[in-house]
DNA sequence: GCTGCGAATGAACGCGGGTTCATTCTTTTC
DNA sequence: GAAAAGAATGAACCCGCGTTCATTCGCAGC
C-alpha cells in the first residue's frame, strides 16, 4: 500500500525540543481549540492532537490542565499589555495626539482582533467570576491597561480648553473597546475593525475637540 | 433525636406542580450555578439540588442539558429585552430626552446588573463563538436592543443642530453599555452602578449636548 | 374509595475525559 | 562507546457526569 510505504517513511521520528518550545506550542493549540469549541469543551486530547504531539506531553509541561488553560490567558493578556506599553511608553511620537491615533490603530489592528484572539479573551472572561485566578489575570491586565491610557489621556487633558473629567473619560473610553471588541467577536459581519475604528475616533473627537485622531 | 422527628416530618412530601413552574425553578436555579462556579462546570447534579428537586427532573422537562441552558440564556435575554421595550415603546414620556434618562436608569438598575445575571450574560457571550445557537440567540438580542435605541437616537439627533453620525453614535453607546457591564462583572468594587451611569451620562450629553440626562 | 394517568424520584449505567506511568527513544557526559 | 538523564509516548485507569428507567406517589374522574 502506498499509505504505507508514505507512513512508514514519515512515521514517528521523535523530535526533542526545548520546554518553552514545547509549552508555545501546546498554548497556540489551546488557543485555537477554545475559539473552535468553546472553553467548556476543549479537552487535552484536541489539544494535543492539534499540537501535533502525544496524550500525554501536557502534563508533562504543564502538569494539570488547569495550568495549561492560566498560561494560556496570561500568554495573550501579556501579548496585549506588551503590544500596548510599547506604543503607550514610547517617546519617539511628536505629539500626545499622534500616539493616541497609534493606540486606535493597534486595538483594532488584525492581529489583535482576529477571532481566535478574542474567542479565547472572551471566554475566560465569561469564567472569570467563578474563578478567582482568571479574575485575577483579566483584573491585573485591565488595571495595566487603564493606568497608562489614563496618563495618556491626562495629557490630552491639559491641552483642552474645556475641562474634562479624565477618570470618566479613561473609564468610557475602556469600556468602549471592549464592547466594540465584543461586538467585533459576537457579529463580525455588522461590526468590522474599519467601522470600529470610526466609532472609537468619534468618541474621542468627541471628548478632545481640539485633535483630530 | 430532634432532628430526625423533624426531618420525619419535612421529609419526603412529594409536590406536584406545573409544568412551567418547575421549567422556571430549574432555569433559576441554572442561573445561580453558572454564576458559582461557571457555565464550564455546572453540572445537572448541582442544578437540581440547588432547585431542591430530584436528579431526573430536569430531563424530564428539558429533555438534555444542552436545551436547559439554551432555555436559560433565553430567559436572560428575553428578560432585558422585555425591559428595555417596555421604556422605549412607553408613550408616556414627555420627552424624548426623559426617555433616555430612564433608560440609562434602566441599563445599570441593580436587577439588570446583578451578579448572577451579569455572569450568566457573558458565560454565554464567551462560549458564543463555538456555538451557533448561543451565537445566534445574544445577536438577536442584541440587534432587537440596537434597532430600538437607534430610533430614540434619530429622534434625539433631529432635535440637534449639529449633525451627528446617528449610525456610529448607536454602536457606541451599546459597545459603551457592554464593555460598563463588564467592568461592573470583573471589577465591582472600582466600577460600581452610580459610577457606570456617570460615565453613560457623559458620553450621552457629550453627543447630544443640548440636553442633560 | 378506587383506579389510571402522569409527575417525580433516584439508583444504576456507560462513556468520555483527565491523569498516571511503564516504556521507548534522543541527547549529553565521561 | 557506554551509560545516565530526561523528553516523549500512548495504553490503561478511574472518576464524574449526563442520561435512562423502573418504581413511587399525588390527584382527577368516576
Amino acid at each position: 500500500m502506498q499509505t504505507k510505504v508514505i507512513k512508514s517513511v514519515s512515521e514517528k521520528k521523535r523530535v526533542i525540543l526545548p520546554r518553552a518550545v514545547r509549552r508555545q506550542q501546546l498554548i497556540l493549540a489551546t488557543m485555537r481549540c477554545i475559539s473552535r469549541v468553546g472553553l467548556s469543551s476543549v479537552t487535552m486530547a484536541q489539544v494535543t492532537k492539534d499540537a501535533g504531539l502525544s496524550r500525554g506531553i501536557a502534563n508533562l509541561h504543564f502538569e494539570r490542565k488547569e495550568n495549561l488553560l492560566i498560561e494560556t490567558l496570561r500568554f495573550v493578556t501579556d501579548e496585549y499589555n506588551r503590544g500596548q506599553a510599547e506604543i503607550l511608553d514610547a517617546t519617539t511620537f511628536s505629539s500626545a495626539a499622534e500616539k493616541l491615533a497609534a493606540l486606535v490603530q493597534f486595538q483594532f489592528s488584525r492581529s489583535v482582533t482576529e477571532a481566535t484572539k478574542m474567542a479565547v479573551w472572551f471566554a475566560f472572561y465569561g469564567e472569570a467570576t467563578s474563578r478567582p485566578t482568571y479574575q485575577k489575570i483579566c483584573a491585573d491586565s485591565d488595571a495595566r491597561a487603564a493606568r497608562s491610557v489614563r496618563a495618556l489621556f491626562t495629557q490630552l487633558g491639559a491641552a483642552q480648553e474645556v475641562l474634562v473629567d479624565v477618570g470618566a473619560v479613561t473609564d468610557g473610553y475602556i469600556a468602549l473597546i471592549d464592547g466594540l471588541w465584543l461586538n467585533i467577536l459576537l457579529a463580525p459581519q455588522k461590526m468590522t475593525r474599519a467601522k470600529a475604528k470610526r466609532v472609537a475616533r468619534t468618541f474621542l473627537e468627541g471628548v478632545f475637540p481640539s485633535i483630530k485622531v
